[in-house]
DNA sequence: ATTGACAAACCGTCCAGACGGTATCTTAAT
DNA sequence: ATTAAGATACCGTCTGGACGGTTTGTCAAT
């Protein structure tokens, strides 16, 4: 912050906003609302500024990614260091953190976005890479079939409260998860 | 047929083709392959012959939804014809067709097409309501915890289905399978 | 003769990206 | 401490192409 002090530009903040207003319009208008004019403009920011970050739109799709496992992935580790058991580690603070999302609201932005990021060839295949490597790095502990389909029900119970398509009421759900939570222990 | 064969033009077929066209491209793709000219073209029709099937874009992409759910419906209305239990029976109804769908090749293509619907605004409130709908009609027999906890693991296997993100191996995945049938019978 | 099933040309809009330019910042030599 | 030199961070405009949709034309079947 001390050189922020006596710094006009602040391009990491600049860059930070881009990629926070495109997480906003994709959850609002849909994937097809992220374009390159609405979210420079809506950023505050020329065209050719926001070009000035991202070279092109795949670089800012890829940044959106890149935000996201990385959050992702700095809330698991979170979770796993405060877990005793090895067994099934990995699968529990993934649970952890997909039950938590519902109630963290700057989260629900990044929802709706997963699904934009989904519909994109090239970033299906870094989600397959993501998911590929993680089952890799905790194959000692949390390949059992248990695990596997606890993670399938989180991925399923995402998916839900993306669509909304169910409303589970909370008792449920801490049911559902002490239920999944078992399954990652077996 | 006896219609079809003294008559040059059969509009039916051509809609079908062009749906399975579309289902195709967005396979292939992805979700912004899915245009006008392109699903024209890759079907031997012209633009305009496409636009009289479908006077827009919208309504090509909500008979690509009606089209898969109806598949989906027919599918899970026969398992269901099958099965004598009551409790669940719509839940392993559905457990079938989610696991058969890897295995045919016909359906792999409408796969990743779901995902592309996904990312549209309005399907995804068609969706949500296809969802609430059938959860409706069988709140008797299928709300417990664990008919909810096995559509939603169902929902996360299909979803890494389209990712090929795990590869599960078929003994894995009757394991799991019958782990799930246990479910919607608790 | 009318109509359904297309074809072909065309229109307006939107969008990704290029480009030329300007303001601001950093570095380092003086 | 100043300043020249270059790098970085933008801005505003333009363009070529794609895309959704319209209009008009054609032709076979009824």
């Amino acid at each position: 912050m001390s050189i922020a002090h006596h710094r006009r530009k602040q391009p990491e903040l600049v860059r930070q906003q881009l990629l926070e207003v495109a997480a906003r319009l994709s959850l609002e208008q849909g994937a097809a609302g992220v374009t390159l004019d609405a979210v420079s403009q809506a950023a505050g920011v020329s065209k050719g500024g926001l070009l000035h970050h991202f070279p092109n739109k795949m670089a800012l799709l890829n940044g959106l990614f890149d935000d996201l496992t990385e959050k992702l992935d700095r809330a698991i580790e979170e979770e796993m260091r405060n877990d005793p058991v090895a067994h099934g580690r990995f699968t529990r603070a993934y649970l952890s953190v997909v039950f938590a999302l519902e109630e963290d609201a700057d989260a629900q932005r990044w929802q709706v976005l997963t699904i934009a990021l989904l519909s994109e060839l090239q970033l299906r295949e870094r989600w397959r890479l993501w998911v590929a490597d993680h089952a890799d790095e905790f194959v000692g502990t949390d390949s059992s079939p248990g695990c596997l389909l606890a993670r399938f029900a989180a991925d399923g119970l995402w998916l839900a409260d993306i669509l909304k398509s169910h409303d589970v009421d909370q008792p449920m759900r801490q049911a559902m998860r002490a239920q999944l939570v078992a399954l990652s222990l077996q």
